[in-house]
DNA sequence: CACTCCCATCAGATTTTATTATGCAAGTAT
DNA sequence: ATACTTGCATAATAAAATCTGATGGGAGTG
């Protein structure tokens, strides 16, 4: 069966924009890394193919006939629009090209994501980014839904349709002033923070019922002077000599400022974090490539 | 050697065109016409020459990837262009396309060539036409230095770089108004002119020359009443009973109305036309085609 | 459990495609 | 004039690409 459509291949196309442009056969050959031979085939199949004759052979030469010239334009611009597929594969090859959505939790994506966002942009200059920054229910929904690529969420992620890669853990520990009174010692835990005034995170999450509960363990209860809902609030709470924060320490290592120190708090309170993507789909190649930065990022 | 520009053709592209399309390959197959086993060796072939995968083999079914549809979007422009390439070409070998530049003298484009022209673009409605009016010498010119693709000039041609061909031949006639008292006599010659006011077209050619040649052969002098340039103004004064007008049949008749008659003149004076072109440029297949319509037309 | 649908792979045959060698025509220099 | 060069076309041959039909595996479906 003969399909009209493939009569005229890639090969034709460029050996008849060669020779117009070239002004030979020979040349155009060579401009194409092949023999004259083939050039004179492929330009003989071509005038058989559409009915009439694209060169006018004068004395040994090509010329193009006016029917040619007119044809030109329009294989020119085929052409050109073939090159811009080869241009956009190796775009998308080398990463030059691509959206990447993400979405974090405020304390995530105001303290450790800038990071991880501008070596990964500095690596891969040409990529879309969009960060959003939504609560625990929100970000998980996001995914979920694969309304976005990924997204960071502290384990454990309960929730059929997510896969969760575990890209940091850190630890727990007491921030206050410099000039504390227990910034002296190296490590603190809820006996010598006895009758503290301290500074929790009041979201509802395992994280604080962990603190809670090390308090507990202790024979205590921890004297909550002050609870806030982000990182960076509970920071410049204890900056201001309001109390001893206790939080997560990568979280917290952004809004440490001048005046301000951590103390390891035990026992330790691991927090995991993982970089979570939609199971329904396989992540994009793009975003494989960030997670892989990410876990560098954390190496 | 290898060359990245050729790993991936028309085929290939039509392939993932038409996978993304039906999200099938099977149905891509069938689409194409070509069977199911080509479709994935086109595709892995693709993968393989781009690097990077385009679908995600998922329960035995075909799913693009983000990449994928990123590169669809490029792919549908260019094979789109591709066709539109197809199209230019049909349109061309159906002459649905073309420009064509005529030139003749203003007897000749007031007169008969409007007839031409018009069944011509009524075989071949797109093609764009322009018609130049020109005296002799400028229609000479623009022929030669190939200003136009053709003309309609009297013969003889004398010119190395002209090539014409000889389309119609007409004789002179003798136009008259119908109450003339000569317009009862069948034909008309140097003898029963004799002592009439002619009127005569004053271009200084070797179509006046004929007809002085052919009063002195019957040994007379024609009586010129009247000199003018063109043969609609020959007529015209003929009409208003001015005299008797020695033209060009062909050119005549188009100018022939109500109460004006022509009579054959003798002895026969004819002249001859031709479509004329250019040597140094195998004429056009429009060209031709025109003159093989204005053959017809005279035929 | 049988049936169907879909994709990947294989083997074999056919078709394409390129290369080298050669011929021909025409221009150019000796 | 004669020989040399240049440019295109063609033929023979070798190599590569591509298609088809058959086959198998995986996964839904009645």
């Amino acid at each position: 069966m003969k399909r009209p459509q493939d009569l005229i291949g890639l090969k034709a196309l460029r050996s008849f924009h060669a020779i117009v442009a070239t002004g030979s056969a020979t040349e155009a050959g060579r401009s194409l890394g092949i023999t004259q031979p083939a050039i004179s085939r492929l330009l003989a199949q071509m005038e058989a193919a559409i009915g009439f004759a694209l060169f006018h052979r004068d004395r040994g030469r090509l010329v193009p006939t006016a029917d040619a010239l007119l044809l030109f334009d329009e294989v020119d611009l085929s052409l050109g629009s073939v090159a811009r597929v080869h241009s956009v594969i190796r775009d998308i090859a080398e990463y030059r090209l691509g959206r990447l959505k993400l979405v974090a939790p405020p304390s995530f994506s105001e303290g450790i994501l800038p990071d991880i966002v501008a070596s990964f942009l500095k690596a891969f200059p040409k990529v879309h980014l969009t960060i959003e920054s939504r609560g625990v229910e929100s970000t998980r929904s996001l995914i979920a839904t694969r309304a976005v690529d990924a997204g960071f969420m502290k384990l454990p992620v309960a929730h059929p349709d997510l896969h969760a890669v575990n890209v940091a853990r850190s630890a727990v520990v007491c921030v206050m002033r410099d000039d504390h009174r227990l910034a002296a010692r190296e490590t603190l835990d809820p006996a010598s923070l006895l009758g503290e005034p301290l500074i929790l995170l009041g979201l509802g999450g395992a994280s604080r019922a962990q603190i809670d509960m090390a308090f507990v363990t202790a024979g205590q209860r921890p004297r909550v002077h002050i609870e806030t809902h982000t990182v960076g609030s509970a920071c410049a709470l204890a900056a201001r000599g309001l109390g001893i924060a206790l939080v997560n320490e990568m979280l917290a290592t952004p809004s440490l400022r001048d005046g301000l120190v951590q103390r390891p708090f035990y026992p330790q309170l691991l927090h995991e974090y993982a970089f979570v993507t939609s199971t329904l789909t396989r992540p994009s190649r793009l975003t494989l490539a960030f997670l892989d930065h990410t876990q560098r990022h954390f190496a």
